[in-house]
RNA sequence: GACCCUAUCGUCCAGAGGUCUAGGACACUCCCCUUUCACGGGAGUAACACGGGUUCGAAUCCCGUUAGGGUCACCA
């Protein structure tokens, strides 16, 4: 199954031509005025806004980023419209292109403008189809979604394939099966929407890179009219690199200065231009992502650490194309607990791993919600609304995070102990199924669970409990076989126990409680000297629930069995 | 190698110059509850990387060192 490249592309084709006004760039121009209020910015904190500390912390610093964000202003704060160029027009970008703006231009950029205080939140995740979700990946896409829930904004999902032969459609459905599984719902991308068409939905279609060919021809003609690339004597193509100090401000990590001019390559060469597309005509990631989060205009990138260096680079195509760039936010990494880099062959590592372990997946969502930001409070166990109403990226901690599978299991094992009997019911089910258990029904089935609900950490651990509710032909457990049944008159004590339980007629907890003391204060020992005998003989084991309420649900008759198999096994 | 980011208990977070003899959670240890295993309750071990500044006062601001991470691709 392929994806309908074509018919995706002339629909969206329709769209962008039908919003000739929505052309790129301009959408985006606003945004580094329209950041929501709430936003923090690290930025005044630690640099030059120290003065202001106490304001900018209230006023929210953001505001003042707009005026600073960029180190060669004039080009890189794009033009406000105004021109009213056409989106399919190729040469539209004539106006909008250029190193030179009047100044008149950045001081429209003014972040108190009124007027751009409505534009809305636009936030994406553009994972590479690589065949899995990685949990490093599923928590930039959580921030992403959180911040776009927070604000109203919209969910993008992107799938970076570059081109065809990248393209799998396993690979990206693994993708989306995590995150739907993780509750990240998106508002536009592949499967957006009620249809959940592979192709999506969405005004700023196609959403794959390999469908978006005729995009990064047309910029690359403003890049080529503005001259900022030149062909390589391999017949690559490559951007012009400024080679100037910059700067910019993340909602992360605070105020990035770093003088370009001075970057170098591993060997401690001057570094090259950047190659945007090879001789065979294939895209580079970095312009294709400055491209489409211009196109699709996204107000704000949420991305790993791992880009931070590269957002230089991102901003320099920026300014050539002409186009103000997002507000950026780069998030620290997931290391291993040890340290180490979290690849994807360690432990945790795929969302997948969590689907097939049966984790709850609102609790691993709920762990991933705290690595690296927290609600300020000593709440662990967040309802995802709050977590939705509390969400800052500028909270967002900027130290990398350890991953600590110990304690997603204990969030996990909360949020168990949350859910009501029949809900507890209904995802045991599937797990016993796969067992081969025959659990009958729920009706059948919850009682029986309701004795062991509490001690499970993990759904599937459920089948480990319960197996022999559901088969007289259970194995006994030699250990607890030789604790208990071999101990000296253990099994007299279960013919005494057999005897005084096969006279009652009714058969409840309390009173095989009673009876069971009874019986061990006639003889003179103590209870457990007939419980711990009793559990394994109906159970095979020496660890369970409580001995009475097991023995209720088991029910007489079959207690009474089971007793008489253990004194037929083990006596002699 | 150059550049960038980071640095509070083993781990995740709180801490925004005085309220810090540094707080919560996971994990660990002990106690209580208890027929077992868990749950639950209580207690405990455990951290401001180091060195200089600034200040009356620094976990908090600045500089350096060290350590970790990242980037420097015709990967994304």
């Amino acid at each position: 199954m392929r994806i309908r490249q074509n018919t995706t592309f002339c629909w969206a084709a329709e769209k962008s031509a039908a919003r000739p006004r929505d052309a790129p760039g301009l959408g985006c121009s606003t945004k580094a005025a329209s950041r929501p209020g709430k936003l923090r910015g690290k930025v005044g904190r630690r640099t030059w806004a120290a003065p202001l500390q106490k304001t900018s912390r209230r006023v929210n610093s953001p505001r003042l980023n707009g005026s600073s964000r960029c180190s060669s202003p004039p080009s890189a704060m794009a033009p406000r419209n105004g021109s009213g160029s056409s989106e399919s027009a190729p040469d539209r970008a004539g106006s909008a292109i250029g190193p030179h703006f009047p100044a008149s231009h950045v001081l429209s950029e003014c972040p108190f403008s009124a007027a751009s205080m409505s534009s809305e939140v636009r936030v994406r995740f553009a994972p590479s189809p690589t065949g899995y979700l990685h949990v490093g990946g599923a928590r930039t896409a959580l921030f992403n979604w959180l911040y776009a829930r927070h604000t109203g904004g919209k969910f993008i999902l992107r799938i970076e394939d570059t081109d065809r032969a990248r393209h799998v459609d396993s690979a990206v459905a693994a993708i989306l099966e995590g995150l739907r599984w993780l509750g990240l719902d998106w508002d536009e991308g592949p499967g957006a929407g009620t249809a959940g068409a592979l192709e999506g939905s969405g005004d700023y279609g196609p959403y794959f890179q390999s469908e978006r060919g005729a995009v990064y021809e047309r910029y690359l003609s403003r890049l080529r009219d503005g001259g900022h690339v030149y062909e390589d004597p391999a017949g690559a193509v490559r951007f012009r690199l400024p080679r100037k100090p910059m700067e910019f401000d993340d909602l992360v990590c605070g105020h990035i200065a770093v003088d370009r001019s001075k970057t170098t390559t591993p060997t401690g060469e001057p570094e090259s231009d950047m190659t945007i597309r090879r001789p065979d005509g294939s895209w580079i990631f970095h312009f294709v992502n400055v491209v489409d989060d211009a196109e699709m205009r996204i107000t704000h990138v949420i991305r790993g650490e791992d880009h931070l260096s590269n957002t230089p680079k991102h901003i320099e195509l920026y300014e050539a194309l002409g186009i103000a760039p997002p507000q950026f936010a780069h998030i620290p990494l997931i290391l291993n607990r040890d340290g180490s880099k979290m690849s994807k062959r360690d432990q945790g590592a795929h969302v997948s791993s969590y689907i097939e372990q049966g984790y709850q997946p609102e609790a691993v969502r709920n762990y991933l919600c705290l690595l690296g930001w927290s609600p300020k409070d000593d709440r662990e166990k967040l309802p995802i609304e709050e977590v939705i109403r509390l969400f800052e990226p500028g909270k967002i901690n900027r130290k990398a995070a350890h991953f600590d599978l110990e304690k997603c299991n204990w969030l996990n094992a909360q949020y168990l102990a949350a859910m009501s009997l029949d809900e507890f019911t209904q995802a045991s089910i599937p797990w016993l199924e796969k067992a081969g258990i025959a659990y009958g029904n729920a009706a059948a089935l919850s009682p029986v669970l309701a004795l062991i609900k509490e001690k499970i950490k993990l759904i599937p651990e459920v089948t480990g409990w319960v197996d022999y509710f559901f088969t007289d032909a259970f194995e006994y457990n030699p250990e607890a076989v030789e604790k208990t049944l071999r101990k000296p008159g253990a099994l007299e004590r279960l013919v005494q126990l057999r005897g005084a339980y096969a006279q009652l007629s009714t058969w409840e907890a309390t009173l095989l409680e009673t009876q069971l003391k009874e019986l061990a204060a006639q003889v003179g020992c103590k209870p457990a000297e007939y419980i711990h005998p009793a559990r394994v003989a109906v159970s095979g084991r020496g660890v369970g629930p409580s001995l009475y309420h097991m023995l209720e649900v088991l029910g007489q008759q079959r207690v009474l069995a089971r007793i008489d198999r253990t004194l037929a096994e083990f006596a002699g």
